[in-house]
DNA sequence: CAGCCGTGGCG
DNA sequence: TCGCCAAGGCT
C-alpha cells in the first residue's frame, strides 16, 4: 500500500526516464528476466537472489546463486535439504542468519504451496523483511510497492536534496520512494533505480554527467551530490582476541565443533577454542602438546576486530574430546567453513603435514 | 529500538 | 592499512 504515486509531473518524468535508461542499460543478471521481455520471473529465484543480496554485493552472491539454484531448482528442493548441507553451502558468504531462515522460509513456502503474492504476507515470512517484501512483489509479482534499499536511499537522498542524516531521513525516504514509483512495470523501476544506485550514483565519486536524470536532480545542481546521503558516524571497532585449537588424529581426522545455533557464525562449523574477549583464557578441547603458531590469524566482523592465536597438536586414535567431535580427512572440506574458520586452516593445515 | 550479525572490494 | 559500504532482518 502507498499513499502516494507517481502521478505528479515531475515524479512521472523522472520515473520515465530511469525507466528508458534501465531498458537500455540493465545489466544481465543471473535472477533477471531482461526489461521488455513479457515474463514474470520465479518467484523461488527472485526470493533466493533477494535473500542472497542483503547487505552483500552481487559478485559475491553469483556463485552461490549458480550452485544454490543448480543443487536446489525449487523451493520444495530447497525445503527437503539437510539443515548441515544448507549451511555449509552458504559459508563464506556471511549473515548466516540468513540461510537458517532461508530454510525455515522454503519449508513455510513448500508446506503452503507456493510464495504467497503479496508484500504484507511475504514479510510475515522468516528473513523477509520490509525491503524484500517490497521486492518481491514488485519484480516476481507486478505490485506497484516501492523497495527501499541503501541504493534507493541514496538516489532518494541526491535526487531531492534530503540532508537529513540517516538513519533519521527514512521516513522521508521512503515517502519519496513510494511517490515515483509507478503503477506500470513497478518492478523494472524497482530494478532500475538500484541499477542506477550500484553503476552511476555511487556513494563515492557519482557519475552525473552520465545520469539519465540528472537534469532532475537537486543535490547535483546545488554540487553537493557525492556528501549526500549524510550519515550519523558509527562507533569505532573494538578489539577482541581468541585462541582456537586444531587437532589432528594420527589417521587425519579433525577436531570440528558446530556453533550454537544463535549468535556469532550460529550454526555453523567452527574450531573449538576460548571466547573472543579482550583477554581470552585458553580453552583446549582436550590435553594435548599444543604447539602455538607464530602467525594470527585476523579478521574483521560486523561490530569488532579479531586477532586469533592458533595452537595445533596431534593426538592420538584414542583421543576424547571434551567438545565438539572428529571428522574424517576425507570429509573434511575447508569451503564448508566460514571465512575465518578457513583462515585458520590455511594457517594450521600446513603445520599439521605428516 | 539500537545493537547484533560476515565478507570482500575499493579508495 | 583502514574505514566505508553493499539489493537488511531480527530481537
Amino acid at each position: 500500500m502507498r499513499d502516494s504515486t507517481a502521478t505528479g509531473p515531475v515524479p512521472a518524468q523522472i520515473a520515465g526516464r530511469l525507466m528508458a535508461w534501465y531498458d537500455r542499460h540493465a545489466r544481465a543478471l543471473p535472477w533477471r528476466v531482461p526489461p521488455g521481455v513479457a515474463q514474470r520471473p520465479d518467484p523461488y529465484r527472485v526470493w533466493l537472489s533477494e535473500v542472497m543480496l542483503q547487505q552483500t554485493t552481487v559478485a559475491a552472491v553469483k556463485g552461490y546463486f549458480h550452485a544454490f539454484t543448480a543443487r536446489w531448482p525449487t523451493v520444495q528442493a530447497l525445503a527437503a535439504a539437510a539443515d548441515d548441507d544448507v549451511m555449509a553451502a552458504w559459508a563464506g558468504l556471511g549473515y548466516y542468519a540468513r540461510a537458517r531462515n532461508l530454510l525455515k522460509c522454503a519449508r513455510e513456502v513448500a508446506a503452503r504451496g507456493g510464495f504467497p503474492d503479496t508484500r504484507a504476507e511475504l514479510q510475515r515470512l522468516p528473513g523477509i523483511g520490509p525491503y524484500t517484501a517490497a521486492a518481491i512483489a514488485a519484480i516476481a509479482f507486478d505490485r506497484p510497492e516501492a523497495v527501499l534499499d541503501g541504493n534507493v536511499e541514496r538516489v532518494m537522498a541526491r535526487l531531492f536534496a534530503v540532508e537529513t542524516p540517516l538513519p533519521a531521513a527514512k521516513p522521508a525516504l521512503t515517502e519519496l520512494a513510494a511517490a515515483l514509483t509507478p503503477l506500470q512495470r513497478p518492478g523494472d523501476h524497482a530494478q532500475a533505480v538500484m541499477d542506477l544506485g550500484a553503476t552511476i550514483c555511487t556513494p563515492r565519486s557519482p557519475a552525473c554527467g552520465i545520469c539519465p536524470v540528472m537534469a532532475f536532480c537537486a543535490a547535483r545542481a546545488s554540487g553537493i551530490a557525492a556528501t549526500l546521503p549524510r550519515k550519523t558516524p558509527k562507533p569505532a571497532k573494538p578489539l577482541r582476541r581468541g585462541i582456537v585449537h586444531v587437532a589432528r588424529r594420527h589417521d587425519g581426522a579433525l577436531l570440528l565443533e558446530r556453533r550454537p545455533a544463535r549468535g556469532l557464525l550460529g550454526g555453523m562449523l567452527g574450531w573449538p577454542g576460548s571466547a573472543w574477549e579482550e583477554t581470552p583464557r585458553p580453552a583446549p578441547p582436550l590435553e594435548a602438546d599444543w604447539h602455538t603458531l607464530e602467525a594470527e590469524v585476523r579478521h574483521t566482523f560486523t561490530h569488532f576486530h579479531l586477532r586469533l592465536q592458533v595452537q595445533v597438536a596431534r593426538v592420538p586414535p584414542a583421543a576424547q574430546p571434551e567438545r565438539g567431535g572428529f571428522i574424517a580427512r576425507q570429509e573434511f572440506d575447508p569451503q564448508g567453513l566460514p571465512t575465518v574458520m578457513r583462515k585458520v586452516w590455511s594457517l594450521a593445515g600446513p603445520a599439521l603435514v605428516d
